[in-house]
Order: C-alpha cells, then sequence, then structure tokens
DNA sequence: TGGGCGATTGGCT
DNA sequence: GCCAATCGCCCAC
C-alpha cells in the first residue's frame, strides 16, 4: 500500500516534502513513557506546515525563540503553548534551515487507556481527539519541546495508514485557509471536528 | 513598550 | 451556536 511504512523506518520517513510526510504519519503510534505510566496514541488526523512558504506557519515570519526547533533537525518535537492554557505538539520535518512540521491533530490512545483518562475528562473517543487534547492526553507540554524522536521518553514509531486517507484544509487559520493541507484517517471517530478560524470583525464598517 | 490575537477547549444558551 | 478563559508571542507604534 502506498505510504505505508515499516516500524523503524521514521528517519526515512522523515527525509520527504512535508506534503508527502504529513499523510504518511497517519497511523504512526507517538509514546511517552513517564514515572506515572505510558500512553501511547495512534495518530488519525495531521496537518502540514510548509515553513517559509506557508503563511499558516509558525516559521512564515523567520526564527524566533518560539519556533526554533522547527529550525532543527527532523524528528524531534516541536511543542508550542496557545490561549493562554493549551499545549500543542508538531513533528519536525526538513533539513536544518527548513522549517516544515506536522501538527498532531487528533489520535486513538492504543496503550495506557486509564492513565490518559486521568489526564482528561471526556470519554474514550475525546482522549485525544484535537490537538491540545493529544497533548494532555500523553502528558506533552513545553517541557519536551525540542524532544528527539528517535530515542528516549518520547517515541515515535511509523505504522501502518488508514486504508483511505481524506484531505480538506486546516483548522483554526486565517491565512492559507485554502490550503488542503489537513489529512486524516476516513470515518475514524477520533478524528477531531472541523472548525473554521473565527472571522475578525471589520474595524470600522463604513 | 503596549495591545491584539491565536494551529483550542468546554460550558452554557 | 456562541463565547469566555488566559497568557505568551510578535508586530506596530
Amino acid at each position: 500500500m502506498p505510504g505505508s511504512a515499516e516500524a523503524g523506518g521514521l528517519d526515512a520517513l522523515l527525509d520527504r516534502p512535508v506534503l508527502e510526510v504529513a499523510p504518511a504519519l497517519l497511523g504512526a503510534v507517538l509514546r511517552h513513557e513517564t514515572l506515572d505510566g505510558v500512553v501511547a496514541v495512534r495518530l488519525t488526523e495531521v496537518e502540514a506546515y510548509d515553513g517559509p512558504h506557508d503563511p499558516g506557519s509558525h516559521a512564515y515570519r523567520g526564527r524566533t525563540a518560539r519556533n526554533e526547533v522547527m529550525f532543527g533537525p527532523p524528528g524531534r518535537l516541536y511543542v508550542y503553548f496557545t490561549y493562554g492554557m493549551h499545549f500543542c505538539c508538531n513533528v519536525v520535518v526538513g533539513g536544518p534551515g527548513d522549517p516544515a512540521a506536522v501538527l498532531l491533530r487528533a489520535g486513538e490512545v492504543v496503550e495506557g487507556h486509564d492513565l490518559a483518562r486521568s489526564r482528561r475528562r471526556g470519554g474514550e473517543r475525546d482522549l485525544a481527539r484535537g490537538p491540545a487534547r493529544l497533548c494532555q492526553a500523553l502528558g506533552i507540554d513545553l517541557a519536551h519541546n525540542g524532544a528527539d524522536l528517535r530515542s528516549g521518553p518520547l517515541t515515535l514509531t511509523a505504522g501502518e495508514g488508514p486504508r483511505v486517507v481524506s484531505t480538506g484544509p486546516r483548522v483554526g487559520l486565517r491565512r492559507a485557509a485554502d490550503r488542503p493541507w489537513r489529512f486524516w484517517a476516513a470515518d475514524d471517530p477520533s478524528v477531531s471536528v472541523y472548525r473554521p478560524a473565527a472571522p475578525r470583525p471589520r474595524r470600522r464598517p463604513s
């Protein structure tokens, strides 16, 4: 099946254009081991952010303290804090100086259900349904920004992807909202709900 | 140096 | 469907 990758093939997987990497990450498993135990999530929804060419990317306006990790080597986790209360995480793609990344938007908990539930409110289906929920279920925060996903407490393992991959516009973006760079496993209940960006109120409706 | 706004979520109408 | 929570980032002044 096209796009499928074997476990351990992470480096080969990430060494491709981000628009190819993103759908290929569907089915991959992100696993986090802490003192509390282990939670692992099989990815069912991701979004591609194409560095300097993409007005929707954090890296569009160049290197800053926040997006530093995006400019580093691939295979690391880029974590950012948003809305004053949530964390979201990305897999860094592309070589140094090419700040592409794949936002991990949703997944299905495949290991550590009890621990994930203790970190989150809500039912099984909602445990990792949405980028901030996924981070919460896995216990990911800013302390994990820049973490190497090949070894250590956080690992990403390529896996078999879904039979059908759907594509559509990314969620919540005002800029470049038309680019269909969101990828998800068709008919998977753990995929998050699409919400277009809230339109900015007109300053002076004249 | 100030202020608008965000790759969101959950609670309430 | 609507909206508050909540604060760091970043651009404009």
